[in-house]
DNA sequence: TCTTATGGTAAGTCATGGCTAACGGTAAGC
DNA sequence: GCTTACCGTTAGCCATGACTTACCATAAGA
């Protein structure tokens, strides 16, 4: 069931999540604390602490106590290795759609 | 329960599937009909459908009939508009994580 | 020390969604 | 025409996992 487990598949993975990609954004506009976080969701302490748990173990998220307090912030290493993964095909898709374009350059035109 | 449905959104939750991952990493490699690519995996023919009908909606796939065979083969703009997300992320990310290790710059060593 | 603030963890419930089996529908080959 | 190959859709089963409640641990403040 499980194919590939490579990083940029556990961060896939991971993201999948409604709710972790609401905790993965509000970690973009600044590291945050665990109840901070859940204050501005509507699930409890405890299901943001799971979520973070997961992203932490896809390489997603970094944590750092300071006293009590568990401040998480975003991992750039987990977030590159899904951009050099989305990267490669993507440059794959542009070859192949730009192959399919030329057979069929008349319905409609999208480039961007 | 559905915090943004953005377009990069939806192609997150779509890829965050282990047997899409697999269809769309086929995909990359070449386009292919239905039947072939359940071939090469574990699941049924109907299952791949079902999956591609996701992976369409979320903008990852394009499909061309040719007869009674389905192409499907991977889409740029979808691909592209995740490629933007977690290009805006990655850069956050970056910004508040050198900020982090300038405090901390004894422990370890990561920058790639 | 007692109290308060902060979080990780365990147990259990329940809905989401991925899967198969069965069906119907269309195009091509004979 | 009939048969075969290809595919989408439905119905239903069932496992995964997201969530809450309750509990325990630790650090800081009085």
């Amino acid at each position: 069931m499980t194919y590939h487990k490579s990083s940029a598949s556990k961060s896939l993975a991971a993201l999948g999540d409604p709710t972790r990609r609401a905790i993965f954004e509000r970690l973009a506009a600044s590291p945050a604390a665990v109840g901070e976080i859940a204050r501005g969701l509507p699930v409890s302490r405890p299901a943001v602490s799971q979520h973070l748990r997961v992203l932490k173990a896809a390489g997603l998220v970094r944590e750092t106590a300071s006293g009590t307090r568990h401040i998480y912030r975003l991992d750039p290493r987990g977030i590159g290795a899904m951009r050099a993964w989305l990267d490669r095909h993507w440059r794959s898709a542009l070859d192949g759609f730009r192959e399919f374009a030329d057979d069929h350059h008349d319905e409609e035109e999208d480039s961007r």
